[in-house]
RNA sequence: GGCCCCGUCGUCUAGCCUGGUCUAGGACACCACCCUUUCACGGUGGGGACAUGGGUUCGAAUCCCAUCGGGGUCACCA
């Protein structure tokens, strides 16, 4: 590694799924790296021992490789396929877990004590928790009162002797008493007073170092030259560069990215879920008021108690709210990297969407329009710190499915069918069997025709389903909608239903049973019975086939339905509404 | 409340640094029309913003100040 190498990093805590304000920050990280030709790095957060775990950090680095946001430096990833990722990482001292670097932290807490920079206290949590109260209480703010016996650069051998004999105890940070600049690339200078940081701890009761601690021996071992982290980060910076001079380390140069929100300006978190889910609850019960807690928690399958706690607003079950999401036949929000996925999304639409939220190439189209549309080597070779705004955002779904819509149209219809399929296989297996099959020739060929009759229909994989239902259901498995019937069967004397009537023969004797030819038929027999356009017909044959007069052009309609199942729904129809 | 950050269409933004070319451009959404066998796709057009008030200047979305508004943060979470 060069001198000059530029080195960044996401450092995520695995405590849950992937956010996707973090693949937005670890999105910018990457590109940064890439774009100076330099390293990026994934570093695993997890000295909150209570709350982390290795699912955790399993699944957070699969999202990540999912969005194509690949790591140079940390721990490795082998991934299904034979992909692995992290294989030439730098062998650093401890590896990229600080759960497991310790000893790294130890060794610097002590040679801080020593040096006095820092020293052991020994006041319980509840006792600081009263004092800050109390504080609060009088209006005051709170800042822990530095010990009499503390001078800055002394050593205190009497606190940390009791510390050595096994008390408990904390040790905090001798905060400097001067003004911080930070100097950071995107906002521009913040400055904060002198004072304004009191004696944070550094290493908890548990032996484990705070975020703060971890952050900064780690930013400086491992060689990161550039934090990028979200705005909510910038208050915790002065900390991270007193803490930097204090233990003669480097300071990194800095970047605050704006925040992202909820269309209500609310933080995007993954109570959102369970508060949709519960809203949808009891809205159900309200309108029906045969329903209750018990009868709901039946359908979901799910605990009668507990899902009675989740209504009331006890308790946030993700469990609970994915059951109701599903029974009620709702989607969520999606919060996490894993619902976009689960959702039918591409990665490389949420990418898109993602730069854009915060950043923006400042480059024109040759048609006068911003530039909007690019893939990851376009960001990895354009991306920029000056180009990062300064301004939070709102996380706008419905034009990040507009990408993704764009996505899904810009493939062809194979690609199309060949990721669609994957999706399902893993989301939706029984849609996949009922539309695929084994995936033989024959029925992959009727598929694709499929695939290719959804996609400009479709904004995501889960929504191309919609399209899809006519093929997703027995001849007499779907009903006919009484207001389609009457409008495209029954009015006007029923012309509708004599024509459907009169068109079944020239159906069944019809030898080319593919798209072109079954709509050359179609509009035949239009003009044999003197149709303006041949909508006299498709109409009430729509109705026939699907219930509904919506379907994908009817050449393919009746070609993915084949001609059997095509003649036995007109027959069921006919028998149904004469 | 203290400290800090931010303020262009409903939303994401271009323009701001280097005042005039801005009767403020684009995207998503919305509306209308066209295309069309339905639903979509596509095409054309439309409504829609410089938070407010003061300065500076011949001239301010662009520079300065104030006000208002929004956000972040004040843990032995990260």
């Amino acid at each position: 590694m060069s001198s000059t190498e530029v080195v960044t990093r996401f450092a995520p805590s695995p405590t849950g799924h992937l956010h996707i304000g973090g693949a937005r920050s670890a999105l910018f990280c990457w590109a940064y790296a890439k774009r100076m030709g330099g390293r990026f790095m994934l570093r695993i957060e997890d000295t909150d021992a209570a709350r982390s775990s290795d699912e955790s950090a399993r699944g957070i680095m699969e999202d990540l490789a999912w969005l194509g946001i690949e790591w140079d430096d940390g721990p490795r990833l082998d991934l299904p396929g034979g992909r692995v990722i992290g294989a030439h990482a730098r062998d650093i001292e401890g590896g990229y877990f600080q759960a497991r670097r310790v000893n790294i932290y130890n060794r610097e807490i002590e040679r801080l004590v020593q040096s006095g920079h820092a020293y052991p206290a020994f006041e319980g949590s509840e006792e600081l928790d009263a004092q800050r109260k109390a504080a609060t209480a009088a209006k005051q703010t709170y800042r822990y009162p530095r010990p009499a016996d503390i001078t800055p650069g002394v050593f205190n051998a009497d606190r940390w002797d009791r510390a050595q004999r096994g008390e408990a105890h904390v040790v905090r940070f001798v905060a400097p008493h001067e003004e911080i600049l930070v100097a950071d690339r995107v906002l521009g200078d913040v400055r904060i007073a002198p004072g304004e940081l009191d004696d944070f701890v550094l290493r908890k009761a548990d032996g484990f170092p705070t975020y703060h601690f971890a952050v900064v021996c780690d930013d400086e071992l491992m060689g990161v030259t550039h934090v990028l982290r979200a705005q909510e980060h910038l208050a915790n910076t002065p900390r991270h560069v007193a803490l930097q001079r204090a233990l003669g380390f480097r300071t990194p140069e800095y970047g605050h990215m704006p925040l992202i929100f909820n269309l209500d300006k609310s933080k995007m978190s993954k109570r959102d879920k369970a508060k949709a889910a519960r809203a949808a609850l009891k809205s159900a019960l309200q309108k029906d008021p045969s329903l209750s807690p018990v009868t709901l928690a039946a359908g979901m399958g799910a605990d009668s108690s507990q899902v009675a706690a989740f209504i009331a607003g006890e308790n946030d079950s993700l469990d609970i709210a994915a059951r109701a999401g599903a029974y009620l036949g709702i989607t969520l929000p999606e919060i996490e990297v894993a619902d976009f996925r689960a959702n039918g999304y591409v990665p490389s639409a949420i990418t898109n969407y993602l730069a854009l939220l915060g950043w923006n190439p400042g480059v024109k189209t040759p048609d006068g329009k911003d530039l909007e549309k690019f893939d990851m080597p376009y960001l990895a070779a354009h991306f920029s710190l000056e180009r990062i705004g300064k301004t939070n955002s709102v996380f706008d779904r419905v034009k990040l499915a507009s990408f993704n819509q764009d996505a899904l149209a810009a493939m062809s219809d194979a690609e199309f069918a060949q990721g669609w399929l994957a999706w399902m296989r893993t989301y939706r297996p029984q849609e996949a069997a009922r539309l695929a099959g084994d995936g033989s020739p024959a029925r992959m060929e009727r598929f694709t025709l499929l695939a290719g009759a959804v996609k400009a229909r479709a904004k995501t994989y889960a929504d191309a389903l919609r399209p899809a239902g006519f093929a997703l259901c027995d001849d007499d498995g779907y009903t006919f909608d009484p207001a389609a019937v009457k409008k495209n069967l029954h009015a006007d004397d029923g012309k509708g239903l004599s024509l459907l009537r009169a068109l079944r023969p020239a159906l069944a004797t019809l030898e080319d049973w593919s798209p072109g030819p079954i709509h050359a038929a179609i509009e035949a027999f239009a003009g044999a019975h003197a149709l303006p356009n041949i909508g006299g017909i498709a109409q009430p044959l729509r109705v026939a086939l699907a219930g509904v007069a919506v379907s994908p052009p009817l050449g393919e309609t009746l070609t993915i339905l084949g001609k059997d199942s095509t003649l036995a729904r007109i027959d069921r129809c006919l028998a149904s509404a004469g």
